[in-house]
DNA sequence: TATGAATGAGCCTTCATTCAT
DNA sequence: TATGAATGAAGGCTCATTCAT
């Protein structure tokens, strides 16, 4: 792929999320993105097959340098605690500072739908379940876990990540770096092996 | 309202949660939902003087049946703590019944923006977190409850009934009355006084 | 008929007046017009085969109204100056006490029209200007007027008059007595036998 | 803008002004236009934003060459009286030989309302009005006219001209250079500083 | 590599009218 | 005598996509 080819799809790309982030899905037609960037319409058709198409690759390009920006982080934790913390401060983190590409990528995965209705990217939302899995069945065969259901532990711990992108989407004077300490202590306290008696 | 009005209106509100909960908020044009209802398109308008009226009445609907469905059991609770796990299990109790309804009544408040790109419904999804702040608030009076962020729990508790949801909606088979007792544990760990000697 | 049967006719009838004066008849729709009666679009329906019936009953009436009350006016006047100059006073004069009829008038036979486009009401604009054609070659046969071509000045009487009739609607503070009075000496040297010398 | 651009404007307009004219302002949609016009509906779309966007331009277009036509043609004229002859002369003139743009014209101005029920176009009518009060007003200064009131007869003049129209419409055959001077006969008559002596 | 032009499908809404009550 | 309910047709408009250049 020539260089220029790469520039345009990245310039339709950032349009695409800019757009669907400040619009929402539903109105992000590719007119919009095209007027965004500030190119025709037909450019997009030109470097991506079909709205999908560019949906499909920004969700792509969002995950990856999302996960990238988090890997170096986790495996610097030698604990599953201290990765399940790491994993709370850095996903808050990226999300403080890319906060457009989060809402886009939240907006498509939940809106993006085939003829027959399924949605198309559900499955891209389960790999940061995953990571978390990882992390949790990890801690527990270490002992350093108690013994809970660990999908549901990473369902909630990634919806609670959710929840403090959609508080501070509302409320923009939320501190996201207190928030994610005051995360870090609750599923500390919710994963810990000594349960405190009663 | 005459019968006939009343009994049309409610048909038409069930086939919109149907198709929304179904297709989406995106592709449920009042065509599918007339469809849904196997009625003509102009029947809608005759009964809603908008789409968006249709929508709202909608939300009202499935908002009202919720809260009155979930009031009795949290009153029947004297203590925060108890409240709180009822919060959890009568909402879950409540989606294991009501799916449809509970998703239609997401896609709608996370997808239904007026002509200024603002979401209408916003407002209408932030009334379960107040219910919960008030416990949570209440149970730190009373001593109950740990000093946590009142909020950023509120958020949590919230968003972990959503992925339930979203869980269950993805993998049916889970059982709901498990994931609901994790959560109580879970929760009662994260809020309890009593913090684990380290 | 009975009692009833004429006062909502007469009811409708005004309603659709107002309406067609207040908002055009491009957009005076039967709910409109039931909206501004305050009843209920199918009693229109009742009393009326149609649309087009209840148009053309406004249009009769007002019509036959106007007819009525310049009558008297113009049989008083020996002349036909005279009576040209009533002409112009006594229409201008219901114009000014019957503005919302006239307008209504005005806007349905200038639009209304039949499936393939025709204006249906044309012929009735025309019953003024055949009375203005009766004074005029009255007066050209009495050897009071020069020799003109009668069916010009008729349709530039007529016309005029709609003049005045719009300069008041977009400038209320217009006088039509002085305006009257303009018009009755216009046309009378208009008209008049002797030509000023040149 | 490019060939093809302009030759389909000009097309679409042309359209326009043939159904507006053929079946008046109320029937003319975007589907009869196109129709007319042998295109898609959406051809129209594309290249007008709006239906009032292309009835906009349909507006300036015929003004604009009405304009062109007569400026010359009263500018060669060195007295007010000649100036108003000319002005009758020329107006007719042009709409002998475009009547259906003339015609278009008026049923849009008088018809086209936005959402408030205002005539969108009501001041573009005026346009010849301030035209016919500047010739009035100078022959009045230059003592070649009467005390008349100069708006009474701008607007006269104006709607005999139009009543000319209307004629011309009803019955084809009225030859409008003959209908032209009788016109110009009367208005000077009307105007001239000379009163007849009574 | 880029794009102007065109299109058909579908959107929500308004409308005059019909019909059973 | 009145009307609530229903409907099909048509309205203007937006959309993703295709195609020739």
């Amino acid at each position: 792929m020539s260089f220029i080819q790469t520039a345009r799809r990245a310039q339709i790309i950032e349009a695409a999320i800019e757009t669907v982030a400040a619009i929402g899905y539903g109105q992000a037609s590719l007119a919009r993105i095209a007027g965004q960037a500030e190119i025709s319409k037909s450019v997009i058709s030109y470097h991506f097959s079909n709205k999908e198409d560019l949906l499909e690759k920004v969700v792509e390009q969002v995950l990856s340098d999302w996960n990238a920006s988090m890997r170096p982080l986790l495996e610097a934790e030698p604990t599953a605690a201290g990765r399940l913390a790491a994993y709370i401060r850095s996903r808050l983190a990226y999300l403080r500072e890319n906060r457009r590409r989060v809402v886009a990528l939240t907006e498509i995965i939940m809106n993006h739908r085939d003829a027959d209705g399924r949605l198309v990217f559900a499955e891209r939302d389960a790999e940061p379940v995953d990571e978390l899995l990882a992390i949790l069945r990890a801690g527990q065969s270490a002992g350093e876990f108690r013994a809970f259901d660990s999908m549901v532990l990473a369902m909630t711990v990634t919806q609670a990540l959710e929840g403090a992108m959609t508080r501070w989407a509302e409320q923009p004077e939320t501190d996201l770096a207190t928030y994610a300490e005051e995360l870090v202590t609750l599923f500390r306290l919710a994963t810990d092996t000594q349960e405190p008696e009663r």
